[in-house]
DNA sequence: TTATTTTTGCGACTGAGTTGCATTAATTGT
DNA sequence: ACAATTAATGCAACTCAGTCGCAAAAATAA
């Protein structure tokens, strides 16, 4: 366990996840940080966040992983379940304010839920 | 395009979809026909069986791609969206017979949903 | 049966994500 | 402020799912 540190690169994380308001994927990531911090450091420091609940991540179309800062839910339990959204046009991936309906499975138990919404977005449609 | 042939190892992986009600990973299917057919060949088998619409595909929790027979909705055009379930203990995927229903996004089109839960699956919960 | 076209096997490859380890940087205690 | 401690980083090598090109094999059509 031990402290989180809050390393220069951490900082450059945040900031960016301040700015942008929508989600970004971590090869994204990679990309915009190239130069700036290592791929390993990235994972690692994205890993940290989500365990911190600064973060919450999903998996995009493609099943790749994707993260956005928890803006609604920051002061919750980070039980944050609403759908994300995903441009196949431009690839753009955003959280979708929507309280989503679990189903009741008989006999099971359901932990979690992700619900990945995939279209054209406004920008795209136009 | 041309015909689909109907191969020796397109009629084990058929065979296989028909015993099996659940969903497999493509990872599983690579390990259960080891030395019956190539890594390769079951991909391109089941992008064809996907194709023809005999078969959809999502991904499970993990990022990795599962396959499932269309048992409820083999007659249709194939637009059935319906969650997949994912025990956390076996591993275990299997489709979820429940409709779901897609949220409107304002400015955006949505063509595609998919809702995958994760949990304990009954077997695991005794 | 022969000609045509689709599938397959193989091996090499790609690309995301992980890991071990030595080095560097942040925090803690004095 | 400085040394000691502990966490984070860089690097390079690795794992593993999935893809690709091409020659050989198997289906279908003629």
């Amino acid at each position: 366990m031990g402290v989180v540190r809050n390393t220069k690169s951490v900082k450059l994380v945040n900031d960016l996840f301040n700015e942008i308001h929508s989600a970004i994927g971590v090869v994204e990531l990679v990309e915009k940080f190239n130069g700036q911090m290592n791929k390993s450091t990235i994972y690692r420091i994205l890993d940290r966040l989500e365990d911190e609940g600064r973060v919450h991540s999903f998996l995009g179309v493609n099943g790749l992983k994707h993260y956005a800062k928890c803006h609604d839910c920051s002061k919750s339990e980070h039980v944050d379940i609403h759908p994300h959204f995903q441009c196949t046009t431009c690839g753009k991936v955003e959280c979708v304010s929507y309280e989503i309906k679990i189903p009741r499975l008989s006999n099971k138990k359901i932990e979690q839920a992700q619900l990945l919404l995939t279209g054209t977005c406004e920008v795209c449609l136009a």
